[in-house]
DNA sequence: CTTCCTGCAAACCTTTTGCATGCCT
DNA sequence: AGGCATGCAAAAGGTTTGCAGGAAG
């Protein structure tokens, strides 16, 4: 379900800049930081400000419809978001080359599912980002 | 091993204040960001300076001693630090009380090594965070 | 002499906030 | 009117850097 959708059906209304920027996070294909989104966003709505990208996106966080992504400061300290629907995923980020990767499997959940059971945690949010080099850049270095 | 010995096994010599910050680093219990440590190690020696602390964590992240640690930002966008050598664990943090506790597994073991088999990446750094709340907060909760 | 370390202050980068304005109900 | 949303500029918070002075090999 997309994030537009999840916001109705709870009957949140959205002024026509946090709309465009929602539908800017359902429709990207990559992660994207405050910045990109501002970008973003503004080849629709050339008005919108930073500050209403941050407070959409704190709005979004409260919901807990996003998740906030660090990839391991590849570059540098900005956080990068991504849609907390799709089924939760690691990041593989490669040192080398930047490529992010996703990573889901059984064993995650069941890590998950182990967590909650032997520490008493709730797993509310569960952030795994692994940084390494990626085949491609090892084979490159071995040949 | 203690990351003053990992350092002097690769031959690295310290001045005295950088051997201060990293025995600093050894000796604490709790994960240390920047600040912190530069107030513990300034007990020792008060001429140390911030980019003196700065310029000692990078060293130690280029050597691969130390884990970055953002703690899913409970405090801001500050990072902690921790030597490297232990086994490696995740951490989770309560959202309520702010406790950090430590977890590992052979679970945990498993799926990083299921991470280099399926995905090809080597799995240099691994942080897994995981935010939600703990046992005493939920029972406080719902008693 | 050369190299690396240090202090200081300023710069940097991203995120947050105060305030006045404006929109919508 | 009342309540939120917005733009702007400034502040905040943590990290990095340029430069000049020093210590060490």
């Amino acid at each position: 379900m997309k994030l537009i959708d999840s916001l109705e059906t709870r009957g949140i209304r959205l002024t026509a800049q946090r709309r465009i920027l929602v539908e800017a996070i359902d429709n990207s294909a990559e992660h994207l930081d405050a910045a990109a989104l501002l970008e973003r966003a503004r080849e629709r709505d050339p008005r919108i400000n930073r500050a209403t990208v941050y407070r959409t996106l704190d709005m979004l966080k409260r919901q807990g419809l996003i998740d906030e992504l660090d990839l391991m400061h590849l570059n540098g300290e900005k956080h990068y978001y991504e849609p907390r629907n799709r089924r939760n995923h690691a990041h593989l980020a490669c040192l080398e080359c930047g490529r992010i990767e996703e990573y889901s499997s059984e064993t995650y959940e069941l890590l998950k599912q182990e967590i909650r059971e032997r520490s008493g945690f709730t797993t509310d949010v569960v952030r795994l980002e692994v940084g390494g080099r990626c085949r491609a850049c090892s084979e490159r270095k071995h040949g």
